[in-house]
DNA sequence: CTTGTTCTGTAGTGATCGCTACAGTACGCT
DNA sequence: AGCGTACTGTAGCGATCACTACAGAACAAG
């Protein structure tokens, strides 16, 4: 019913037996068990008992940690992406010396990074938003909400990247696209991860965004003559 | 156990009560509510009760024609393929008087009208294929095959598009992220149908592919001299 | 030591899961 | 009419589902 809200600083172990964990260190335990199992089946694939055997804590904790499965998967997504936006926010772009053609792709290849040292976030993300039922999960709503934002913060830079060069609705074209193509090469990627090198893919789609753009504003000139 | 073979030319309606359909018409019944909530839900969201309430067949029929669930969804999967492959074979591409980069379009925007035609096929698809669950479902296999062979279809139609220009890793990677673009698309279209117009997407990754096309013909004359 | 809080262990609840046994019905064939 | 095949309807199997009641263990503070 209640949740957990206090920290502890985690209590001397006892070394006999079942280990015992306190607090928080379950509540992660148990996340990442959720993470684990959601990542491989899914939401309905994900059963209270698979996540307590592999967390070693009884379904009770669990219970005790979150108020429902709904919202246990929910908290999966929430940490997920916050682990995914901390790599995201480690990096510094460089800001000397280097053409803007080059920084667009170093900014690309940097996001290609994040997603694979933080896969769980957009699989289960991915595998939610494919889902569509009568009433939809928590977790669902709230990896949407997450990715919208993801999607203007984009729209912001390219904006300040193609200022002049493109209009708004070629930008969110070209932002909706680069999305687009990383969700599809993550895909790729977790169904054959000796096919394809994310870091070649995502410097061959830096060129192939370039590429657009320049057709979207060849276009633009075209019109508007 | 067994599994019907037979056709049968469907016989005279009871117009009373429940309406009874025989063989051929059940089958399809089915697999039509089977293909409606394995593209809401996914594979274990697909439960038989469901399915036979949706199909207003008892679970008893769904037996008799298809082994097991997990032979249903199959047959789902590949029931989607065959009609999505329809709609991809009754284009002819246009011979004459037009430029390669205008049938390389016009290729590019078939596919996205196929998959707004038939969305069924990819949308599950991609769902089974995001899972990696031990033992993997039957519809999964299939999936992934069925996804292989358009692969190789792509990249022999581009060796033959860009001869000369690019070798075969060139193409390789050039299929792939096609794919890959055309998935995540779609995904962008099923999570928000209003924000995404495929025609126009998919004409701009069209211009960005033949961007990505230069940019790798170019690296290749680079390291060549 | 006592008391209060936090978390775990045991043991369930009713509902739903995939699947089946089997009798009953509809219909074609002869 | 009789017979066989092709389904359908009812009923229910054991297993697993999400979830809970509740007592007890561990530890902190007094």
């Amino acid at each position: 019913m209640a949740a957990a809200k206090t920290a502890r600083k985690s209590g001397p172990r006892r070394a006999e037996r079942k280990i015992r964990a306190h607090g928080e260190e379950s509540r992660e335990r148990i996340l990442d068990a959720a993470t684990q199992i959601a990542g491989e089946r899914g939401y309905d694939g994900t059963s209270v008992a698979l996540v307590s055997e592999r967390s070693g804590l009884p379904a009770s904790s669990i219970y005790w940690h979150f108020e429902s499965k709904d919202q246990l998967i929910a908290a999966v997504i929430e940490r997920s992406f916050h682990r995914w936006l901390e790599r995201m926010h480690a990096w510094v772009p460089p800001r000397e010396g280097e053409s803007q053609e080059e920084l667009f792709e170093a900014a690309i290849r940097r996001t290609a990074a994040a997603l694979t040292e933080a896969p769980d976030f957009l699989r289960l993300g991915l595998m939610l938003a494919l889902e569509r039922r009568p009433q939809e999960a928590t977790a669902r709503r709230m990896f949407l909400q997450v990715r919208e934002r993801a999607y203007k913060g984009m729209v912001a830079s390219y904006e300040a990247f193609f200022a002049g060069a493109l209009d708004a609705a070629d930008v969110r074209a070209l932002a909706t696209l680069t999305m687009a193509a990383a969700d599809g090469l993550f895909i790729a990627q977790e169904v054959d991860p000796a096919g394809v090198d994310l870091d070649d893919a995502f410097q061959l789609l830096a060129e192939a965004l370039l590429g657009a753009a320049k057709a979207l504003s060849a276009r633009r000139d075209r019109s508007r003559r």
